[in-house]
RNA sequence: GGGGCCGUAGCUCAAUUGGUUAGAGCGCCGGACUGUCGAUCCGGAGGUUGCGGGUUCAAGUCCCGUCGGCCUCGCCA
């Protein structure tokens, strides 16, 4: 080793010991006849002195160094004066006298410092990664992210589960998200795809016997990119054969419970809470809602349907709904301006508009008040249950447009009026999902989680004579907002399995070609079994405290998907693209 | 595919209704300094205002296009 500590650990008690630290020159100091050099690696900084008495050619080397520059140095472990000491460092106790100076690699000037109060724009940070994951910031998101993967592996061994892996060259299957796709070398014109996630492989380790597994995989979706979305990203993947979805809750439930003593020590009230689909969409907006505050969408259709204002009125007769919330004390928070902003970000999720008053004196203020009479007026108040000082926001439209609109306003009103303390933690399951959702455009029924999903007994028969009524054993763990695992109890009949295909337009032939080796699979004395994936990186973004998805990623994509690292995805030789028997056929420019 | 925000010195930002030589802090370079820790003090260098076109007597500022980054709707079985 070319050091013997670390720059986090000494202290007092090394006081008087000879030691050699490496690092990173994180700030210098040059008084001339005293040069001071904050010494950093990720353990932490300590500070290291080089005096006019330790010798001139170190001395030099010393005035000589600057941001960024790897040295190592070997020095005594001194004490500082009582009025040096510096409490904002761990090590701010002592110092190392420096008596050799090496320097081990001189720095370019950096474009930026990993130390700096300005974070620079994310195009340079992600230009520049290694320098960014140099910052404090991002070192503790990825020790958290190795805690988090740790936890798990301790977890599942305990519990008996293999962490078993599944192919990244695979057999493209259409349904869902868009493929990654691989080209063959020696299958002219073929391709694998590389994993959505590795359902269908997980699955068939259950047929082949391998009750209890799990792996942390890389998953692979062509999609666009969000804040908590990047194109590859990590599930914690989990199968287990002869359980109920009962035993996977649990399960999973200890696994929430280990990261959260793990992580913040902090003990979790178990088993977690469980909502309906219906009951989240009815009361939040969302099949994903954020419950560390309340404001709970209320239904005013009675009120909507006799009163004077024609927009309530029509929305009611045409089929649609008027619901609304209460915004507490937010009447004077937002100016007439603010609510126009915020009436264009409910037209984002297809509303046409949004209705609001202001609760004054008992009475509602607003535009469009006198629409209301004195009646409706206390009958809107009272159904929601408002205060004076209270805002009150409405959207009447198609059942989901209300939905949509009214659930992203929750949250977005929830954040800005700091309903709830951001490191509140709250983390609940949903159930109950519809096993399909009609898709109007395509004129077909959609599988809303995916077509292996099973289904409750008793609904079964609906899904000849109405399939929007049949809730599938399906299940998503939510926590602040975000869908963090999503899973079901998997179909283990091939007859019902081809039942849920025909329903969502997948043909038997169409199914032989895509899923064939699952389908035979399940032939072969295949055990009820069921499963659920963990968003991996969204559980670190969640623990980190974090709103973005890259900061919790060491080398992350833009929103185009490219590596600005790298510089992936680039062009490739000519050579390359024939040995695969690729043409291109580009855009003109 | 759609909507929005952004791009000025190495970095973070400023620059009046379009108006003279595009500024500041940090960083960088040189100098001073033996107790600093966001060191301090003195001096200096550093700009194709992302790129291309247009309007104008005059464009960092207005318009069109384009490239890049971020947020978002659609999309994400």
């Amino acid at each position: 080793m070319l050091r013997t500590h670390t720059c986090g650990e000494l202290g007092s008690t090394h006081v008087g010991a000879s030691v050699t630290l490496c690092g990173w020159v994180d700030e210098y100091r040059d008084h001339a006849g005293i040069v001071f050099v904050d010494l950093r690696d990720r353990y932490g900084l300590t500070q290291i002195k080089f005096a006019l008495s330790d010798g001139s050619e170190t001395q030099t080397l010393a005035r000589g160094l600057r941001h960024e520059d790897v040295i190592r140095v070997t020095g005594e472990v001194v004490s500082r004066p009582a009025d040096m000491h510096n409490s904002k460092l761990a090590t701010g106790a002592i110092e190392v006298r420096g008596s050799t100076l090496e320097l081990l690699n001189k720095s370019k000037t950096p474009p930026f410092q990993p130390n700096g109060r300005d974070l620079p724009n994310e195009e340079l940070r992600l230009t520049y990664r290694y320098l960014d994951l140099r910052r404090a910031e991002l070192q503790r998101n990825l020790e958290m992210r190795h805690k988090l993967a740790k936890l798990t592996r301790d977890y599942f061994d305990a519990q008996g589960f293999l962490e078993i892996e599944t192919p990244m060259l695979g057999k493209s299957t259409p349904e869902g998200a868009r493929d990654y796709l691989v080209p063959s070398r020696v299958h002219p014109g073929h391709f694998y795809a590389l994993p959505q996630s590795p359902q269908i492989y997980k699955q068939i380790l259950m047929v082949a016997g391998y009750d209890r597994y799990y792996q942390i995989a890389r998953c692979f979706r062509d999609e666009d990119l969000r804040a908590d979305r990047q194109p590859e990203f990590t599930q914690i993947d989990v199968e287990m054969a002869f359980v109920e979805r009962e035993d996977i809750l649990s399960t999973i439930d200890g696994l929430i419970s280990s990261f959260v003593s793990g992580i913040r020590g902090q003990c979790l009230k178990l088993p977690l809470q469980r909502i309906s689909y219906a009951e989240a969409v009815e009361k939040y907006g969302s099949d994903k809602p954020d419950l560390r505050f309340g404001m709970e969408l209320i239904d005013v259709a009675e009120i909507a349907k006799s009163c004077g204002f024609g927009v309530f009125k029509t929305a009611i007769e045409s089929g649609g709904r008027v619901r609304g919330f209460v915004a507490p004390q937010a009447a004077e928070r937002y100016s007439r301006k603010d609510i126009d902003g915020l009436t264009d970000f409910v037209k984002d999720y297809g509303a046409k508009g949004l209705a609001f008053f202001r609760v004054k004196e008992g009475k509602l203020d607003s535009p469009i008040a006198k629409f209301f009479g004195d009646a409706d007026q206390q009958a809107l108040i009272a159904k929601l249950g408002a205060k004076d000082g209270d805002l009150l926001f409405f959207v009447a439209d198609q059942p989901k447009v209300t939905t949509a609109a009214l659930g992203a306003l929750r949250t977005r009103l929830g954040k800005e009026l700091k309903l709830y303390d951001p490191n509140d933690f709250s983390c609940f399951w949903v159930l109950d999902f519809p096993l399909v959702t009609w898709n109007a455009e395509e004129n077909r029924w959609d599988a809303e989680h995916h077509p292996f999903c099973s289904v409750y007994d008793e609904d079964v028969p609906h899904l000849k004579d109405d399939p929007s009524k049949v809730r599938a054993l399906s299940y998503d763990l939510v926590c602040n907002g975000y869908e963090a695992a999503s899973g079901s109890i998997r179909i283990h009949d091939p007859k019902i399995q081809q039942r849920v295909f025909d329903l969502i337009g997948i043909s038997e032939e169409e199914a032989e070609n895509r899923f064939s080796f699952l389908l035979d699979a399940l032939r072969y004395g295949a055990p009820p079994h069921g499963g659920i994936a963990l968003g991996l990186d969204r559980w670190v973004m969640l623990f980190a405290g974090g709103d973005n998805i890259r900061d919790v990623i060491a080398f992350p994509k833009t929103q185009k998907a490219s590596d600005l690292l790298s510089g992936a995805p680039g062009p490739v030789d000519m050579k390359q693209l024939r040995d695969l028997h690729i043409k291109t056929d580009l855009p003109a420019v």
